[in-house]
DNA sequence: CAGGTTATTGATACTCGTTATCAGCAACCC
DNA sequence: GGGTTGCTGATAACGAGTATCAATAACCTG
Protein backbone atom coordinates (compact mmCIF):
# COMPACT_ATOMS: atom_id res chain seq x y z
CA UNK A 1 0.00 0.00 0.00
CA UNK A 2 1.31 3.40 -0.76
CA UNK A 3 0.76 6.44 1.07
CA UNK A 4 0.98 9.35 -0.71
CA UNK A 5 1.49 13.06 0.61
CA UNK A 6 -2.01 14.24 -0.90
CA UNK A 7 -3.95 11.27 0.85
CA UNK A 8 -2.60 13.30 4.16
CA UNK A 9 -3.93 16.35 2.69
CA UNK A 10 -6.85 15.56 1.63
CA UNK A 11 -7.83 14.66 5.03
CA UNK A 12 -10.67 16.72 6.79
CA UNK A 13 -12.27 18.07 3.39
CA UNK A 14 -15.33 16.63 2.02
CA UNK A 15 -15.24 13.16 2.55
CA UNK A 16 -15.49 10.99 5.72
CA UNK A 17 -11.70 10.07 7.16
CA UNK A 18 -10.10 7.16 7.48
CA UNK A 19 -10.35 5.65 11.04
CA UNK A 20 -6.63 5.53 10.76
CA UNK A 21 -6.65 9.55 10.34
CA UNK A 22 -7.83 10.20 14.23
CA UNK A 23 -5.12 7.95 15.19
CA UNK A 24 -2.53 10.21 13.31
CA UNK A 25 -3.75 13.44 14.85
CA UNK A 26 -3.81 11.54 18.35
CA UNK A 27 -0.23 10.83 17.72
CA UNK A 28 0.85 13.74 16.40
CA UNK A 29 -1.07 16.00 19.41
CA UNK A 30 0.76 13.90 21.87
CA UNK A 31 4.15 14.65 19.61
CA UNK A 32 3.14 18.18 19.88
CA UNK A 33 2.73 17.97 23.50
CA UNK A 34 6.09 16.90 23.73
CA UNK A 35 7.36 20.33 21.76
CA UNK A 36 8.11 18.29 18.43
CA UNK A 37 6.67 19.65 15.39
CA UNK A 38 3.92 18.26 13.23
CA UNK A 39 5.63 18.20 10.27
CA UNK A 40 4.27 16.30 6.88
CA UNK A 41 6.68 13.43 6.56
CA UNK A 42 5.59 12.48 10.44
CA UNK A 43 2.00 12.20 9.19
CA UNK A 44 2.79 10.24 6.42
CA UNK A 45 5.00 8.23 8.47
CA UNK A 46 2.56 7.01 11.28
CA UNK A 47 -0.11 7.14 8.49
CA UNK A 48 1.84 4.12 7.10
CA UNK A 49 2.14 2.57 10.35
CA UNK A 50 -1.75 2.52 11.41
CA UNK A 51 -2.26 1.53 7.80
CA UNK A 52 0.08 -1.96 8.82
CA UNK A 53 -2.27 -4.71 9.83
CA UNK A 54 0.66 -6.21 12.06
CA UNK A 55 4.18 -5.47 13.26
CA UNK A 56 5.76 -4.16 10.74
CA UNK A 57 9.74 -3.23 9.49
CA UNK A 58 10.85 0.33 8.73
CA UNK A 59 11.72 -1.08 5.30
CA UNK A 60 8.24 -1.68 4.55
CA UNK A 61 7.35 1.68 5.65
CA UNK A 62 10.22 2.79 3.44
CA UNK A 63 8.57 0.93 0.59
CA UNK A 64 5.05 2.51 1.42
CA UNK A 65 6.41 6.01 1.12
CA UNK A 66 8.81 6.34 -1.68
CA UNK A 67 7.91 10.49 -1.15
CA UNK A 68 10.01 9.92 2.50
CA UNK A 69 13.54 9.72 3.03
CA UNK A 70 14.81 6.48 4.82
CA UNK A 71 16.34 8.36 7.75
CA UNK A 72 13.61 10.68 8.45
CA UNK A 73 11.61 6.87 8.45
CA UNK A 74 13.57 5.41 10.73
CA UNK A 75 14.41 9.21 13.01
CA UNK A 76 10.39 9.14 12.99
CA UNK A 77 9.74 5.35 14.27
CA UNK A 78 12.47 6.46 16.92
CA UNK A 79 10.97 9.24 18.11
CA UNK A 80 7.68 7.11 18.25
CA UNK A 81 9.21 4.31 20.32
CA UNK A 82 10.87 6.72 22.67
CA UNK A 83 7.67 8.57 23.18
CA UNK A 84 6.12 5.67 24.00
CA UNK A 85 3.55 5.71 21.24
CA UNK A 86 4.52 2.88 19.43
CA UNK A 87 6.49 -0.11 20.72
CA UNK A 88 9.00 -2.61 19.39
CA UNK A 89 8.29 -6.39 19.09
CA UNK A 90 10.74 -9.07 19.08
CA UNK A 91 9.92 -11.83 16.50
CA UNK A 92 10.68 -15.76 17.53
CA UNK A 93 13.21 -15.56 15.23
CA UNK A 94 15.06 -12.73 17.17
CA UNK A 95 13.42 -10.16 14.22
CA UNK A 96 12.59 -6.81 15.52
CA UNK A 97 9.60 -5.31 14.22
CA UNK A 98 7.37 -1.82 15.27
CA UNK A 99 3.77 -1.95 16.17
CA UNK A 100 1.59 1.03 17.28
CA UNK A 101 0.07 1.43 20.69
CA UNK A 102 -0.60 3.64 23.20
CA UNK A 103 -1.41 1.70 25.65
CA UNK A 104 0.13 1.48 28.93
CA UNK A 105 2.17 -1.74 29.99
CA UNK A 106 1.35 -4.18 28.19
CA UNK A 107 2.52 -7.83 26.30
CA UNK A 108 2.17 -9.28 22.47
CA UNK A 109 0.79 -12.27 21.32
CA UNK A 110 2.44 -13.06 18.03
CA UNK A 111 1.34 -15.63 15.31
CA UNK A 112 3.63 -17.70 13.95
CA UNK A 113 1.81 -18.61 11.25
CA UNK A 114 0.46 -15.40 9.84
CA UNK A 115 2.41 -12.52 11.57
CA UNK A 116 -0.46 -10.99 13.78
CA UNK A 117 -0.58 -9.88 16.94
CA UNK A 118 -2.65 -8.92 19.23
CA UNK A 119 -1.84 -7.26 22.65
CA UNK A 120 -1.57 -8.76 26.14
CA UNK A 121 -2.67 -6.91 29.18
CA UNK A 122 -4.20 -8.45 31.72
CA UNK A 123 -1.19 -10.51 33.00
CA UNK A 124 0.12 -10.63 36.25
CA UNK A 125 3.40 -12.07 35.68
CA UNK A 126 5.12 -9.53 37.45
CA UNK A 127 4.46 -10.20 40.62
CA UNK A 128 5.69 -13.89 40.29
CA UNK A 129 8.81 -12.46 38.43
CA UNK A 130 9.83 -10.32 41.46
CA UNK A 131 9.66 -13.12 43.62
CA UNK A 132 11.56 -15.67 41.37
CA UNK A 133 14.22 -12.38 41.00
CA UNK A 134 14.65 -11.59 44.72
CA UNK A 135 15.14 -15.65 45.36
CA UNK A 136 18.15 -15.39 43.41
CA UNK A 137 19.34 -12.22 45.05
CA UNK A 138 18.00 -9.78 42.19
CA UNK A 139 15.59 -6.93 42.57
CA UNK A 140 13.97 -6.76 39.20
CA UNK A 141 13.22 -3.37 37.62
CA UNK A 142 11.52 -4.45 34.27
CA UNK A 143 10.87 -7.19 31.77
CA UNK A 144 10.55 -7.84 28.22
CA UNK A 145 8.08 -10.93 27.57
CA UNK A 146 6.52 -11.83 24.00
CA UNK A 147 4.73 -14.44 23.54
CA UNK A 148 3.70 -16.90 20.50
CA UNK A 149 1.22 -19.13 18.89
CA UNK A 150 -1.55 -19.49 16.48
CA UNK A 151 -3.99 -17.20 15.88
CA UNK A 152 -8.18 -18.28 15.67
CA UNK A 153 -7.94 -17.08 12.21
CA UNK A 154 -4.91 -19.59 11.59
CA UNK A 155 -5.24 -23.60 10.63
CA UNK A 156 -3.49 -25.57 13.51
CA UNK A 157 0.00 -26.79 13.00
CA UNK A 158 0.75 -30.01 11.32
CA UNK A 159 0.74 -32.73 13.62
CA UNK A 160 3.71 -33.75 16.19
CA UNK A 161 5.03 -29.87 15.65
CA UNK A 162 6.50 -29.04 19.10
CA UNK A 163 7.23 -25.45 18.26
CA UNK A 164 10.35 -23.91 20.57
CA UNK A 165 10.26 -21.76 23.48
CA UNK A 166 13.19 -19.94 25.15
CA UNK B 1 41.73 -12.23 27.38
CA UNK B 2 43.06 -14.27 24.51
CA UNK B 3 42.66 -17.76 24.07
CA UNK B 4 45.40 -19.05 21.31
CA UNK B 5 45.19 -22.71 19.79
CA UNK B 6 48.03 -23.78 22.42
CA UNK B 7 45.51 -23.48 25.08
CA UNK B 8 43.69 -26.03 23.92
CA UNK B 9 46.57 -28.52 22.31
CA UNK B 10 47.50 -29.01 25.46
CA UNK B 11 44.31 -29.66 27.39
CA UNK B 12 44.67 -33.36 28.66
CA UNK B 13 48.46 -33.63 29.27
CA UNK B 14 50.43 -33.05 32.27
CA UNK B 15 48.64 -29.34 33.60
CA UNK B 16 45.01 -30.25 35.74
CA UNK B 17 43.06 -28.70 32.97
CA UNK B 18 40.40 -25.75 33.64
CA UNK B 19 36.85 -26.04 34.53
CA UNK B 20 35.83 -25.02 31.03
CA UNK B 21 37.92 -27.99 29.39
CA UNK B 22 34.89 -30.50 30.58
CA UNK B 23 32.23 -28.22 29.23
CA UNK B 24 33.94 -27.75 25.98
CA UNK B 25 33.91 -31.45 25.92
CA UNK B 26 30.54 -31.92 26.33
CA UNK B 27 29.67 -29.54 23.95
CA UNK B 28 31.73 -31.09 21.74
CA UNK B 29 30.62 -34.51 22.17
CA UNK B 30 27.20 -33.58 21.59
CA UNK B 31 27.90 -31.93 17.96
CA UNK B 32 29.70 -35.17 17.32
CA UNK B 33 26.05 -36.73 18.53
CA UNK B 34 24.41 -34.67 16.00
CA UNK B 35 26.88 -35.58 13.46
CA UNK B 36 28.81 -32.36 13.56
CA UNK B 37 32.83 -32.90 13.48
CA UNK B 38 34.61 -32.06 16.06
CA UNK B 39 36.73 -29.27 14.91
CA UNK B 40 39.75 -27.13 16.77
CA UNK B 41 37.77 -23.74 15.92
CA UNK B 42 35.29 -25.14 17.40
CA UNK B 43 36.48 -26.06 20.26
CA UNK B 44 38.11 -22.57 20.25
CA UNK B 45 34.86 -20.78 20.09
CA UNK B 46 33.22 -22.68 22.57
CA UNK B 47 36.16 -21.88 25.36
CA UNK B 48 36.37 -18.41 24.32
CA UNK B 49 32.51 -18.60 25.51
CA UNK B 50 32.59 -20.94 28.47
CA UNK B 51 35.01 -18.03 29.47
CA UNK B 52 32.59 -15.24 29.36
CA UNK B 53 31.45 -14.62 32.78
CA UNK B 54 28.38 -12.75 31.75
CA UNK B 55 26.21 -12.93 28.40
CA UNK B 56 28.29 -11.83 25.16
CA UNK B 57 28.94 -11.04 21.31
CA UNK B 58 30.31 -12.58 18.54
CA UNK B 59 32.73 -9.36 18.56
CA UNK B 60 33.62 -10.32 21.81
CA UNK B 61 34.69 -14.00 20.99
CA UNK B 62 36.69 -12.59 17.30
CA UNK B 63 38.66 -10.16 19.71
CA UNK B 64 39.76 -13.26 21.88
CA UNK B 65 40.25 -15.43 18.86
CA UNK B 66 42.39 -13.48 16.61
CA UNK B 67 43.57 -17.14 14.70
CA UNK B 68 39.71 -18.24 14.00
CA UNK B 69 37.70 -16.56 11.21
CA UNK B 70 35.00 -13.88 11.51
CA UNK B 71 32.68 -15.99 9.34
CA UNK B 72 33.59 -19.20 11.68
CA UNK B 73 32.59 -17.52 15.09
CA UNK B 74 29.36 -16.48 13.97
CA UNK B 75 28.79 -20.31 12.42
CA UNK B 76 29.94 -21.65 15.48
CA UNK B 77 27.43 -19.47 17.55
CA UNK B 78 24.50 -20.19 15.36
CA UNK B 79 25.26 -23.64 15.32
CA UNK B 80 25.60 -23.76 19.10
CA UNK B 81 22.06 -21.85 19.30
CA UNK B 82 20.48 -24.00 16.88
CA UNK B 83 21.55 -27.60 18.86
CA UNK B 84 20.33 -26.22 22.16
CA UNK B 85 23.66 -25.55 23.68
CA UNK B 86 23.56 -22.04 23.43
CA UNK B 87 20.62 -19.51 23.97
CA UNK B 88 20.69 -15.53 22.78
CA UNK B 89 19.76 -13.04 25.53
CA UNK B 90 18.30 -9.92 24.73
CA UNK B 91 19.12 -6.72 26.41
CA UNK B 92 16.83 -4.24 27.91
CA UNK B 93 17.83 -1.63 24.75
CA UNK B 94 17.06 -4.45 22.35
CA UNK B 95 21.22 -5.37 21.83
CA UNK B 96 21.60 -9.53 21.34
CA UNK B 97 24.41 -11.57 23.34
CA UNK B 98 24.64 -15.16 22.92
CA UNK B 99 25.29 -17.73 26.52
CA UNK B 100 26.08 -20.88 26.98
CA UNK B 101 23.30 -22.51 28.52
CA UNK B 102 22.32 -26.40 27.73
CA UNK B 103 20.05 -26.28 30.68
CA UNK B 104 16.04 -26.90 29.24
CA UNK B 105 13.74 -24.23 29.32
CA UNK B 106 14.53 -20.88 31.52
CA UNK B 107 14.63 -17.34 31.42
CA UNK B 108 17.22 -14.85 32.57
CA UNK B 109 17.62 -12.47 34.89
CA UNK B 110 19.90 -9.71 33.59
CA UNK B 111 21.81 -6.92 35.34
CA UNK B 112 21.21 -3.38 34.13
CA UNK B 113 24.10 -2.43 36.06
CA UNK B 114 26.75 -4.88 35.45
CA UNK B 115 25.68 -7.16 32.80
CA UNK B 116 25.66 -10.32 34.69
CA UNK B 117 23.16 -12.96 34.03
CA UNK B 118 21.23 -15.69 36.22
CA UNK B 119 19.16 -18.52 35.18
CA UNK B 120 15.32 -18.05 36.64
CA UNK B 121 13.83 -21.75 35.78
CA UNK B 122 11.55 -22.16 39.08
CA UNK B 123 9.24 -19.98 37.17
CA UNK B 124 5.78 -21.17 35.79
CA UNK B 125 4.20 -17.97 34.27
CA UNK B 126 3.47 -20.80 31.78
CA UNK B 127 0.05 -21.64 32.13
CA UNK B 128 -1.03 -18.09 33.53
CA UNK B 129 0.56 -16.96 29.45
CA UNK B 130 -1.77 -19.71 28.01
CA UNK B 131 -4.59 -18.93 29.66
CA UNK B 132 -4.51 -15.25 28.82
CA UNK B 133 -3.43 -16.21 24.87
CA UNK B 134 -6.71 -18.26 24.88
CA UNK B 135 -8.93 -15.89 25.97
CA UNK B 136 -7.83 -13.72 23.18
CA UNK B 137 -8.41 -16.61 20.89
CA UNK B 138 -4.54 -17.63 20.63
CA UNK B 139 -3.28 -21.21 20.90
CA UNK B 140 0.07 -20.47 22.81
CA UNK B 141 3.25 -22.54 21.77
CA UNK B 142 6.44 -20.64 23.17
CA UNK B 143 7.17 -17.33 24.46
CA UNK B 144 10.55 -15.42 25.36
CA UNK B 145 10.79 -13.58 28.63
CA UNK B 146 13.62 -11.88 29.66
CA UNK B 147 13.86 -10.10 33.25
CA UNK B 148 15.52 -7.31 33.77
CA UNK B 149 16.92 -5.91 37.58
CA UNK B 150 20.02 -5.35 39.71
CA UNK B 151 22.33 -8.54 41.06
CA UNK B 152 22.81 -8.79 44.88
CA UNK B 153 26.96 -7.55 43.57
CA UNK B 154 25.90 -4.01 42.22
CA UNK B 155 24.85 -0.81 44.52
CA UNK B 156 21.46 -0.12 44.69
CA UNK B 157 20.27 2.56 41.74
CA UNK B 158 20.27 6.33 42.63
CA UNK B 159 17.19 7.44 43.74
CA UNK B 160 14.06 8.41 41.61
CA UNK B 161 15.38 5.77 39.13
CA UNK B 162 12.24 4.53 37.57
CA UNK B 163 13.37 1.67 34.92
CA UNK B 164 11.51 1.64 32.42
CA UNK B 165 9.67 -1.93 31.09
CA UNK B 166 7.58 -2.97 28.52
C1' DC C 1 0.94 38.05 7.79
C1' DA C 2 6.24 38.75 7.17
C1' DG C 3 10.58 37.35 9.18
C1' DG C 4 13.70 35.00 12.01
C1' DT C 5 14.92 30.74 14.74
C1' DT C 6 15.56 26.44 14.94
C1' DA C 7 13.81 21.79 14.51
C1' DT C 8 13.47 18.79 10.79
C1' DT C 9 14.43 16.84 6.36
C1' DG C 10 16.75 14.19 2.56
C1' DA C 11 20.85 12.47 0.33
C1' DT C 12 24.69 10.25 1.30
C1' DA C 13 28.14 7.89 3.50
C1' DC C 14 28.94 5.18 7.10
C1' DT C 15 28.70 1.70 11.04
C1' DC C 16 27.54 -2.70 12.98
C1' DG C 17 26.19 -7.43 13.16
C1' DT C 18 25.57 -11.07 10.34
C1' DT C 19 25.34 -14.10 6.10
C1' DA C 20 26.77 -15.78 1.21
C1' DT C 21 30.48 -17.37 -1.76
C1' DC C 22 34.03 -20.35 -2.91
C1' DA C 23 38.47 -22.40 -3.22
C1' DG C 24 41.42 -24.92 -0.10
C1' DC C 25 41.84 -27.70 4.02
C1' DA C 26 41.21 -31.35 7.34
C1' DA C 27 37.89 -34.68 10.06
C1' DC C 28 36.21 -38.81 9.72
C1' DC C 29 35.27 -43.43 7.77
C1' DC C 30 36.88 -47.39 5.42
C1' DG D 1 46.66 -44.08 3.97
C1' DG D 2 43.29 -42.19 0.98
C1' DG D 3 38.88 -40.46 -0.49
C1' DT D 4 34.53 -37.90 0.78
C1' DT D 5 32.66 -34.29 2.30
C1' DG D 6 31.99 -31.11 6.07
C1' DC D 7 34.43 -27.12 7.60
C1' DT D 8 37.35 -23.08 7.31
C1' DG D 9 39.00 -18.40 6.16
C1' DA D 10 39.09 -14.37 3.25
C1' DT D 11 36.30 -11.55 1.13
C1' DA D 12 32.32 -9.46 -0.48
C1' DA D 13 27.80 -8.60 0.37
C1' DC D 14 23.82 -7.76 3.10
C1' DG D 15 20.11 -5.43 6.19
C1' DA D 16 19.11 -2.44 9.84
C1' DG D 17 20.17 1.62 11.67
C1' DT D 18 22.99 6.14 12.56
C1' DA D 19 26.05 10.40 11.54
C1' DT D 20 26.69 14.38 8.64
C1' DC D 21 25.35 18.56 6.74
C1' DA D 22 23.37 21.87 3.74
C1' DA D 23 18.64 23.09 2.54
C1' DT D 24 13.94 23.41 4.04
C1' DA D 25 9.84 24.38 6.55
C1' DA D 26 7.30 24.74 11.37
C1' DC D 27 6.52 27.63 14.69
C1' DC D 28 6.85 31.96 17.33
C1' DT D 29 6.92 36.84 17.59
C1' DG D 30 6.05 41.20 16.32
Amino acid sequence: MIITADDIRHQGHDHPRPRSAAVVDDIVAELARQGHRATEPRRLVISAAAAQGRPFTAEEVCAALPCVGRATVFRVLRLLVDTSQMCRVLREDGEMRYRLSSAGHHHHLLCVACGAAADLSGCDVESRLREAASAVGFQMSGHWLEVYGRCGDCPPPPAGNHAGDQ
